[in-house]
DNA sequence: ATGAAAGCGCTAACAA
DNA sequence: TTGTTAGCGCTTTCAT
C-alpha cells in the first residue's frame, strides 16, 4: 500500500504537510525554516502552517543529510563513582554549550564493552567519542587506530598511538600524599590500592613507592593491600592491615578512604590522632564523611572539560594530524583526616 | 561536483561499497547482512567484502527508515545528586538489555530546559523520554499532553494527566523516619527540608507534620529550615538550628544529613549519644560517613528502573490508552546515627 | 523568489 | 535468488 505524501508514518508534521498547507514546494519551506530568503507572504504562511501543526524539525533526517548528528558519546567504566559523575558533568556542560548532547555508556571496565563502543563510532550515532578505560590493552590501541571517528582517551595511553588524550598524573599525586604524610609525622605507611592490573592501580603504587624512597623509608609489602575501588572494600582492606598498626593508611581513592575510615571509627581509634587517612580524586565524597578527608585532586572535572574541547576542536579540523595530549597536575588537598598524630602515638 | 557513488562522503564504507566490491545489488547486500537468504556464494562474497571494508551499518540511515532510532533519553535535575546517579545507573541497565543507548540531560531544574527536552521528543533524536522535574507547572502539564512521543515521569503528576508516571511516597517517608525518632527517645525533632516551592519540598513536610501530629508533638516552625539540597546548605542549616538544641535532626536528603553531621562533631556533640541524625534517599552516601546514616530508601534505582521498563512497554505497545502510575513504597533503613539517646540526653 | 529534483544510506515491495 | 526502485525527511543545487 503506497503512502500518500500527506499522511506520513506516524502522523507528525514534516515539511511536505507544511508545504501543502502553505500552498508552497517543500524548498520554500525549508529556506524559510532555515531563515533563507523568500518572499515575506512566503514566509508568513510557511510560519503560520509550522506554528499551527506544532512542527519539529526531525534531526535523523537532518543527520543523514549532513553528516553529522550532534551527538558525543562518553563511555566510563562506572557512573557509581564519584570521578566518573564529575567527569560526565564537565563534558555534559561543555557539549551543552556547543550545541552537543550526551550519549552515556557505562562498560564496567569489561574490555569488549569498551573495544564495542570503539567500533560503534562507525555508525555514525555519535559525532565523536570519548572514552575512559582503566586497562589498555593491545586490542584497545589497534581499535582506536581503526576508529572511524574522533576519539579523546581520558587515561594513559603509549606515546606513539596517534590519538588524543588527557592524562591524570596518578604516580606525582601518590607521591604528593605520601610526602604529606611523611611531613606530618607518620612512619609505617600503609596503601590500600585499586586492582594492581589498571593503569591508575599501577601508576598509584608506583608513586608510593618512589615517595616512600623519597623519604628515607623501606617499602613494606605487608603494609600494601591490592583490592577494587569501592567502600566496603576499603573497610576490610583497613580492617586487615590494622595488626601490622600502620599510623597512616593512604588509599587510592576516596571510596576506599571512606572505607578506611569507617573500619578505623569501629575499632574506636582517632583520626588523625591515631591513625591518618588521606584519599585520592578529592571527589565530593572527601567532604562528606568526618572528618573531612584529605585528598589528591587528579583534576576529573578539569580533565572531562579538557577531553571536551579537545573533541569539539577536532570535529572543528577532522584532519589535524598532531595528536594533543594534555596532563592535569594533581593537587593535594589537605584537610582534617591528615592532622598531627597525638604525641604519645 | 557531483559525487560518485563509489567515494561517500567520509571514506566510510556503505552498502554501496560493498555491492561494488563483491559485484552484486545493494538490496542483496541488504539481504546478507540482515540474514535473509541468499545463494551460499552470494553470502561469502558479500561477508567477505564487508570485513574487509570493515563495514558498520548506518544507524542514522537505519533510523530514517525504519522511524525508530533506539535511543532513550533521561533528563533530570542534577547528576551530582547520588539519587539521578542510581536512576541514571537502572534506566542503562534496562535500557541497555533491550538494546537501547541512552542518552542524558542535566536540566539543573530548569523549567525552560524542561520543556525543552520534552518539547525535543518531536525531532526523533530518541524513541522515548523519561523525565524527572522536582516542580511541576501547568507548562509542565501542557506539554506533556503535546508530548510527541513516549514519555514516563519519575514524580508525582495530578491524576487526570494522562502520562505514565513512578512516584516516590516521600510523605510516608517522612513520617517513617519521624516515627522511628520518635520510638528512639526523641522529642524535639528538628527538620532541615530543601525548598518549599517543589513537590519533594512539600511532601516530606507534610509527612514530617502529620508524623508529628501521630507522635502527639507539636509542631514548632523555629525547629523547621528550608534550604537547598547540598551538603554545605546542610552543615549551614544544622548550625542555625542547634541553639534550639534539637535531639534529632531529620534531614530532606542524606546530602543535608550528612552536612547536619558534620556541623555537630564540629561542635563536639555525639551522634546519636547527644543529636540523632537521619536522612533520605538511602543514597550511597548513606554509608560513607561516621556514624553510618539512617536513612528512608525511596526506591531511586526502584523507580528508575520501573520508569525505563514502562517506557519499553509504551514503546511496544504505543496506544494503550491507561496511563501506568506505579507508587515505590518507602523504607525505613535503620543505622547507627540514629541509636537511643544517651540517658542524661 | 520559487519549484523540481537529486541524494544522504538503508530497507522492502515488486519484478524478473 | 536477484536486481530495480521507491521512499524515510531533509538540504541544496540548478533551472525557471
Amino acid at each position: 500500500m503506497p503512502r500518500t505524501a500527506a499522511s506520513p508514518q506516524r502522523g507528525q508534521p514534516t515539511i511536505v504537510s507544511i508545504a501543502e498547507r502553505a500552498g508552497v514546494s517543500i524548498a520554500s519551506v525549508s529556506r524559510v525554516l532555515n531563515g533563507l530568503g523568500a518572499r515575506r507572504d512566503t514566509v508568513e504562511r510557511v510560519e503560520r502552517a509550522a506554528a499551527e501543526l506544532g512542527y519539529v524539525p526531525n534531526a535523523v533526517a537532518r543527520s543523514l543529510k549532513d553528516g553529522r548528528t550532534r551527538q558525543l558519546t562518553f563511555a566510563m567504566p562506572d557512573i557509581g563513582n564519584p570521578v566518573y559523575v564529575a567527569m560526565v558533568r564537565a563534558i555534559q556542560s561543555v557539549a551543552k554549550a556547543a550545541g552537543y548532547r550526551l550519549l552515556l555508556h557505562s562498560t564496567d571496565a569489561v574490555v569488549d564493552d569498551e573495544l564495542a563502543v570503539l567500533r560503534s563510532l562507525g555508525d555514525r550515532t555519535s559525532d565523536g567519542l570519548i572514552i575512559c578505560p582503566i586497562r589498555i590493552t593491545d586490542a584497545h590501541i589497534e581499535a582506536l587506530r581503526a576508529a572511524a571517528g574522533p576519539v579523546v582517551v581520558i587515561g594513559s595511553l603509549p606515546d606513539e598511538v596517534p590519538v588524543d588524550s588527557v592524562r591524570a598524573d596518578s604516580v606525582a599525586g601518590a607521591s604528593l600524599a605520601v610526602h604529606h604524610l611523611y611531613e606530618t609525622g607518620r612512619r609505617r605507611i600503609a596503601f590500600v590500592n585499586g586492582p594492581a592490573d589498571t593503569v591508575p592501580g599501577r601508576n598509584r603504587h608506583e608513586g608510593y613507592r618512589a615517595a616512600l624512597a623519597d623519604c628515607g623509608l623501606t617499602y613494606d609489602p605487608s603494609l600494601v593491600v591490592h583490592t577494587d575501588f569501592g567502600i566496603e572494600s576499603g573497610a576490610e582492606a583497613a580492617e586487615a592491615l590494622l595488626h601490622r598498626s600502620p599510623d597512616a593508611v593512604f588509599c587510592a581513592n576516596d571510596q576506599l578512604a571512606l572505607g578506611a575510615a569507617r573500619a578505623l571509627h569501629a575499632r574506636a581509634l582517632r583520626i588523625p590522632e591515631d591513625v591518618a587517612v588521606a584519599g585520592m580524586d578529592d571527589s565530593a565524597l572527601a567532604q562528606a564523611g568526618w572528618p573531612p578527608l584529605t585528598s589528591v585532586d587528579l583534576g576529573s572535572t578539569e580533565r572531562g572539560r579538557r577531553a571536551a574541547e579537545l573533541l569539539l576542536e577536532r570535529l572543528g579540523a577532522p584532519d589535524s594530524p598532531t595528536p594533543h595530549t594534555t596532563t592535569a597536575p594533581p593537587r593535594l588537598v589537605v584537610r582534617a583526616s591528615t592532622g598531627r598524630a597525638a604525641p604519645d602515638a
